[in-house]
DNA sequence: AATTTATATCGTAATATTGCAATATTATAA
DNA sequence: TTATAATATTGCAATATTACGATATAAATT
């Protein structure tokens, strides 16, 4: 007990679940948005940039990398890292997916009443 | 320690993380994809369709009603479930938003090379 | 070679999450 | 009123996450 059961879902829901979750920690989407401030990529500026020891933010950078968010490469004794915009496009597209299907949805529902009678 | 420090984040921030958060597990995603299936929304059968017990559908349906991605409505005895398309938005608009942003950076650097030879 | 700088890893305490059996609650049916 | 059905809550064990001090590693500088 007490650990998550990947096997019972598919890889897609658990793929997805994987990206959200390295995402559901302020100080995650934080490195992110910054990420996205700064332009070209950096490396040891976040230290500086959050609120948290370096280790901590060491450990997030680790967790954004493993799922590849984000990517880092070896610049002299520092480490440069960047968004990587191909896995955030999974995400993009899953709720676009989502936001677009129900989008449809309430259009249809204006033409058919019985839709929405039955609940929310 | 051990609890996210969210008082250091903005708001924006700690909402995108807490919606992201609620995603983070492959269920919660699995309840999703099955209420965008059944079209209408609805409620105790989610917990014939995955296989996990009732109370713990149950806790995770909590969850996502707590962020706002799903609401439920009483119908006699049983509630009826079905996903708030305004809460996904945000999540959309967000990754949609990101997304962009890195599209135009790769259509920029195409013109200034000195973008891309830092690092990443 | 010794020092400095940048980052990662280890170890650990505090806390949160996951999953479920048992039980409570609430509405319908008999 | 007494089942029955649907869902929520409680309590708890197993596990995961968060944060950081101490320490390790590895490149650049002196």
């Amino acid at each position: 007990m007490g650990a998550t059961k990947t096997e019972y879902f598919t890889d897609k829901q658990n793929e997805l679940a994987t990206l959200a979750k390295a995402l559901g920690h302020p100080a995650r989407i934080a490195i992110l948005d910054y990420l996205l401030k700064v332009d070209t990529c950096i490396c040891g500026d976040i230290v500086n940039e959050l609120p948290l020891a370096q280790p901590t933010i060491s450990q997030h950078l680790k967790e954004l990398k493993n799922v590849g968010l984000i990517k880092g490469s070896v610049e002299g004794n520092a480490i440069c890292y960047c968004i990587d915009e191909k896995v955030l496009e999974i995400l993009q597209k899953y709720f676009t997916t989502i936001s677009t299907k129900m989008q449809v949805k309430k259009i249809n529902g204006q033409y058919s009443a019985q839709l929405n009678t039955d609940c929310c």
